[in-house]
RNA sequence: GUGGGCGUAGCUCAGCUGGUAGAGCACCCGGUUGUGGUCCGGGAUGUCGCGGGUUCAAGCCCCGUCGCUCACCCCA
């Protein structure tokens, strides 16, 4: 025996028959997205590792120590994308879409790599639909980003999941409440790698699970009590719009996201079920991001779902996904060689047709055979052995019913004969 | 990076105070010649994660190692 492989530590990975959920997950997850008009946007998988280090921030964990990092033959240094926002802004950018029509409204599907301690609910690969609005700083369209998020998780079947806002105000705003949370965390015993953090970016304490911590922080300065008043207002109007669509959100002053472009509108979306990851999904508003990376002062606004966790969330519930027309329609049973040539010729004439087809490969018994088309959930199938050749009619049996009826050797026949049928 | 738990058939696991491996599910074949789901009978499958040690004897004990997993951290 070779020695085996094993996949990556830490990667998710989806074969039958959950490869079926994995996929109808993202259909279900991308039709209130695609109902809002956004359109898809394919981005390369590793970018230039400075899009990251500028876009995500280096004061952030995905940063400093997630990314997958690597040099080319040409010695560039590129990264396995870690999210999916700095991409899109690239690509705005790099192909002068700012320019058009705005706002721009793009969705995104597809893996994304973080080289972290894997445990329930977090991978080293694991996959998310995102979407991104960008050209219209408009609260009316923060509540549609937010509420096309929670679109998609009801269309999947989730119910037990809720929503926290909060808002992180303009640059103004921000300033002024950092300089007083400092105040307040220098009074506040750490030990150095919390000072660490809080060096890099104070609101970081607020999502300590250290019950001192979260003790000491009670009192701490929040930002809501800092937002300026166009801050305030744009707020405001985003939770009336929310309120306006019927989506029940929770307002959590606390709330830290781990990307540095966050600014204005913030929120998560959180099921719990998971494990100790409850995140779900989140996302923002980003207002210095495009120029940051080069663009022009345009602000946008997206989020990320997890599918890896929507499924957990799935399960977590006890939904089973219903896939729309699962199984085969008719499953083929040659007998014997002459009989196979000519199965063989009628399945690709029957799948040409519309229908979905499969046959006994093999050469197992009937008994092996007709158990097999019962395990695949066929409707129909069709024994062709020497006998029906000669009569050139074949044997079709409805499996829900056992009834047995004989229908013309060709696949125009059969093929009419099932679309009746099904 | 830090800590806990676990590694026995494809899957879920059992294996008593050490005596050279078992169940259920799944899979394959058959139950009088060519028709599935139930039932009955039969069958294949493991270097018991790997390496070393103790012992007459180790899946069970000891050491090491690798892997998986959960949690912290962080986040989708």
């Amino acid at each position: 025996m070779v020695e085996k492989f094993s996949a990556p530590k830490g990667v998710s990975e989806y074969f039958p028959p959950r490869g079926r959920d994995f996929e109808t997950a993202i259909e279900k997850l991308l039709e209130p997205v695609r109902s809002a008009g956004y359109q898809l946007i394919e981005l390369p998988i590793f970018e230039d590792t400075e899009l990251f280090t500028r876009g995500v921030g280096g004061s952030t964990d995905v940063v400093t120590k997630e990314m997958y990092t690597f040099q080319d033959r040409a010695g560039r240094s590129l990264t396995l994308r870690p999210e999916g926002t700095a991409g899109v802004a690239r690509s705005v950018i790099e192909h002068g879409l700012e320019r058009g029509q705005l706002p721009i409204k793009v969705f995104y599907k597809g893996p994304f790599f973080r080289a972290e301690r894997p445990q329930a609910g977090r991978y080293r690969q694991f996959f998310q639909v995102g979407i991104e609005a960008i050209g219209a700083d408009d609260p009316a369209l923060d509540a549609e980003v937010i509420y096309i998020a929670h679109r998609a998780l009801q269309n999947l079947g989730l119910k037990n999941f809720t929503l926290k806002i909060s808002s992180l105000g303009d640059g103004e705003s921000r300033s002024k409440h950092r300089i007083e949370l400092m105040k307040f965390i220098s009074h506040i015993d750490l030990d150095q790698e919390s000072l660490d953090r809080v060096a890099k970016n104070p609101l970081r304490l607020f999502d300590d699970k250290r019950k001192e911590i979260i003790a000491a922080m009670e009192s701490a300065p929040l930002i809501r009590d800092f937002l300026s008043p166009d801050s305030q207002e744009n707020y405001e109007s985003v939770k009336s719009h929310l309120r306006n669509l019927g989506i029940a959100y929770e307002e959590d002053p606390r709330m830290v996201r781990g990307l540095d472009y966050y600014t204005g509108t913030t929120f998560e979306f959180l099921h719990h079920g998971l494990g100790a990851q409850s995140a779900i999904g989140g996302g923002g508003r980003y207002d210095g991001l495009l120029q940051a990376l080069g663009g022009s002062q345009l602000s946008g606004i997206g989020f990320g779902l997890g599918i890896d966790r929507a499924l957990l969330a799935l399960d977590a519930e006890g939904i089973t996904l219903e896939q729309e027309r699962s199984g085969l329609d008719l499953y083929l049973i040659p007998l014997s060689p002459a009989s196979k040539i000519t199965s063989v010729a009628l399945l690709a004439k029957l799948r040409e047709s519309g229908l979905r087809v499969d046959m006994s490969y093999g050469d197992r018994g009937l008994k092996g055979a007709m158990k097999s088309a019962d395990k695949q959930g066929a409707k129909f199938t069709l024994v062709l052995g020497d006998d029906e050749l000669s009569s050139e009619s074949v044997h079709v049996k409805n499996m829900a019913s056992g009834e047995v009826v004989s229908v013309k050797l060709s696949a125009s026949e059969i093929s009419s004969f099932i679309k009746k049928m099904i």
